[in-house]
DNA sequence: TCATATCATCGAACCGTTTCGAACCTTGAT
DNA sequence: ATCAAGGTTCGAAACGGTTCGATGATATGA
């Protein structure tokens, strides 16, 4: 006896003594009901409790107002506040939103997207492990799919990324600034669109500046505190250690931290640390962190209106065109950047909030 | 034309030229069906990439395999945890989530259980904005309902969380063996059962050691950094200051830990701060923060075998039995907290882990 | 008064599954 | 050769909505 006191549209029919028809009607505010029937309608339906069945409407209607989306890392703040405003955008428009994460295995993001797909949701938001995803193309054709924080390989597709080539290329440029030279990176696996494009950003500041990268300054790991505290100790320690260290993810600038806090390294004053992503707590960690933020839940709006605007197209019967939204960074300077311990330059902290200039989108 | 290339089980049956019903019980492996056929329609299911339509099957069957979930606070560490107990747990046993954050607000989380009542869940998951939900009225007799991180007034309900009272308990206890007697506590808004129970526990263990709570010392706000800052400033600079500051929620904490950072008070020589909560961000804060850890992701596995559990009982028709889970927390102590200034007992930084002991559940 | 146009309401088919009883085909026993 | 039993396969109804063409009622004009 799975129905409970749940009500469907024939039994509103029958207490109000109008056909069905005529409740779809009134529910739907579509077509002309006479006041009096859609008084007695309403009246019907107040009392009890009905809601429409979505299941039901979404077999007929062949769209289930539900957005599917695939995290790569749902502990990752920067992934909860680009969830954050895909939520926001979705309620705005009427969607629900199925949120799956892959925990960074490809195989797993293969699963919720047949899920997915097994759900009939209307467009699927992903951001995918790596880039090399085929994903598309066994999905793609179903629903809309939008990636976000990557640009797949193959880019005939929708995408919303902050520039990250640009945000890199300026941070660089902020630390050359200072008066750097031995600045080390670190980055997670370089399987990332997003990865390679700010290891991008970095050497093209590098070289327009004609300082040469030293041979194990630039040092990819994996996203995690670990990883980037191991890194950490062994640049730190290594006979040519960096003035400077940037890292690419927020992870792994925790790891960085705690390396130097273990080996008692006065940061800025000896290394400076600069990260990637910005959040809440990194105001109050020691020193206060010196990062770029991205707009992430803008990103998360944005690849909504994509797929909003892909899901009606794709209604109209138009070909769904390929666009690729790239958002502006900004540099959030606070304490753990400072000039390098030899140079006599101007006083450390600067607090000006600069922002990389880019395309606002394609 | 919104049917692109997606196949039904009639194309399937045609295809393998046998019947939708034979094509059913291929796919669900139920009935008989010769090993010829069964070969015949998974060879046609593989061509045409062939996935059942979860919303027929779910119209049909009255279950839907989606589990809904409306948190308070979608941003804070706490709640994203217990999310990704909740996504393993679902997953493993072939359930999706839908995940609405309410922000706060008890219209818009009302909005989101009605919105998740139309979907038809099987099941819902609630971290609700305050303990006087008359929600499970609503909407507890359509589908189970979980409270997760309070127990709402009316009792008779299924709930899992940590036993904040004992928790609360034995950290005001490890501050007093420290020394303190001066403790303020500061909390968010009083209306969360959550809360209750750590003020409560705090009064607790005070009263058992004869220490009077100072006037002002215990301090209720709203559960983010900027009011945490705001109180912790009025109680630092206040004629007559605590030694020592619990926070009961850890945005709070972080707005503690800038108002010392401000004033430039030393932590924990004059001023010791314990949270509530733990994350990976608080090794790294400035000091690192002792806290206090809630079993998150065990929260969220719980609560969807309680859900699980309903929601089998309900198919058999059976009653479901109200069951509280209580949970227990573990006091993890690194550098915020140490002896009061004057007191000259034993050296601060311990960092044994102790664990509050409570009744593993009812 | 009758044909016609307009408007409100209704009935039934359909969306893609599952399920249950009926129909069919073997096989073995009489 | 006939029948019963057992095992496979099939057909059709149902789930709860939406939609479109048909129907009935009412008003308009000649």
């Amino acid at each position: 006896m799975p129905k409970q006191n749940t009500y469907t549209m024939r039994d509103v029919a029958r207490l109000a003594g109008v056909s069905v028809s005529t409740v779809s009607a009134v529910v739907n505010q579509k077509g002309i009901v006479s006041p009096e029937l859609t008084e007695r309608v309403q009246r019907a339906i107040e009392a009890m409790g009905f809601r429409p069945h979505a299941g039901a409407r979404g077999l007929r209607l062949g769209r289930t107002h539900i957005i599917g989306m695939v995290l790569q890392d749902i502990t990752n703040p920067f992934f909860v506040e680009v969830m954050r405003g895909v939520e926001d955008e979705a309620i705005k428009n009427g969607y629900e939103i199925i949120v799956c994460n892959s925990n960074g295995q490809a195989e797993l993001e293969q699963k919720h997207l047949n899920a997915l797909y097994t759900q009939r949701v209307d467009a699927i938001l992903l951001a995918p492990c790596d880039s090399y995803a085929a994903r598309d193309v066994m999905v793609g054709n179903h629903a809309p799919l939008v990636f976000m924080d990557c640009v797949p390989m193959r880019a005939e597709v929708l995408s919303v990324v902050t520039d990250n080539f640009a945000a890199s290329f300026e941070a660089t440029r902020y630390l050359l600034e200072l008066g750097h030279r031995k600045i080390a990176v670190i980055s997670g696996r370089g399987v990332h669109s997003t990865s390679m494009d700010r290891v991008e950003g970095f050497r093209h500041a590098m070289e327009e500046a004609h300082i040469p990268i030293l041979g194990d300054h630039l040092r990819h790991g994996v996203s995690n505190i670990e990883s980037g505290y191991e890194i950490g100790l062994s640049l730190l320690q290594s006979s040519d250690p960096p003035t400077a260290i940037f890292a690419l993810n927020n992870r792994m600038t925790l790891g960085i931290l705690q390396a130097l806090r273990e080996l008692k390294i006065p940061c800025p004053e000896q290394v400076s640390v600069l990260g990637f992503d910005d959040f809440d707590w990194a105001a109050v960690s020691d020193p206060p962190l010196s990062a770029i933020a991205q707009p992430t839940d803008e990103i998360g709006r944005r690849a909504v209106e994509l797929a909003l605007g892909a899901i009606r197209a794709g209604e109209e019967g138009a070909k769904v065109g390929n666009r690729q939204v790239l958002l502006k960074s900004s540099l959030r300077i606070r304490k753990s950047t400072g000039p390098p311990p030899k140079a006599l330059g101007e006083k450390s902290h600067r607090t000006v909030k600069s922002e990389t200039v880019t395309a606002p989108q394609s």
